[in-house]
DNA sequence: CCAATTCACTTGTTTTTTGCAAGTGAATTG
DNA sequence: CAATTCACTTGCAAAAAACAAGTGAATTGG
């Protein structure tokens, strides 16, 4: 728990994962965009940390060499029972939460087809992404 | 998910929701003896917080005034499986995890029976305290 | 009693981190 | 080949954290 403290007990890290595990974000400029509103300096010190981590993996994008990307390793991907669990108790307890209820049903019903549905949408994002380039 | 990083996407606040939900702590002492080594302004702070939003209730010790203790609300206790989903994330990529793979193993296999078992272990520490006077 | 102690905080002060504005340099486009 | 895109850096002011030292109510020991 520590562990899990030291690498997402921070704001950004954990907004960072949150937007790449399910939202889709790939792209430095994806992230940048992020709702919260992520300073650039802060935004490149927390992807270097999570790259350090072994949360993300940095890619450059072949098609255009000035495109970064990140990919969520099995590490990140790891991690999505206990965001999706999160998520849940959101909808419980923000008034304001965007996700609905339908999300948290289905969550109780069956956890494990709930993630499994999440992991193919990652997939899916990452498959439409170049072939990586270290 | 904002409103989860909102309330414990501090490393502060984490911690002590992990002490008082999974450590069963419970005095402002205990708190203040937390390994990663809070400063006593900072836990003043986090507590207020975390009364603020409604995770934990804050009670004076009958018996002895000059004590306070807090308890975690059914709004913290709601996070119970996230946090365990964090613990068996922990066990698998912490190399210097105190957590026995045992834990894992049976979270895995039956995670409300696990959690059922957390939520046991709160209700006892919580009954051998004395009646909460707000 | 009452001086010493415990306990939950406060109050400075220094150090670290953040947010903001403005670059920088490599790569790409028109 | 000048203008633009893009992923960062850098410098600086402001906010937050760590550290050290109180403060005051409640309790204990003599």
């Amino acid at each position: 728990m520590r562990y899990a403290a030291g690498i997402f007990g921070d704001k950004w890290c954990f907004v960072l994962l949150r937007d790449v595990l399910l939202h889709g974000k790939r792209y430095y400029g994806d992230f940048l965009a992020s709702d919260e509103g992520i300073a650039t300096n802060v935004l490149a010190n927390r992807l270097a940390r999570l790259e350090a981590s072994g949360m993300l993996s940095r890619h450059i994008d072949p098609a255009k060499k000035s495109k970064v990307f990140y990919l969520p390793t099995d590490k990140a991907r790891a991690l999505l029972p206990a965001f999706l669990g999160m998520i849940v108790w959101s909808t419980d307890y923000d008034e304001q939460t965007e996700a609905p209820d339908s999300f948290a049903k289905a969550f109780r019903e069956d956890p494990k087809a709930t993630i499994a549905w999440y992991e193919t949408e990652i997939d899916r994002v990452n498959a439409a992404l170049p072939d990586p380039v270290t």
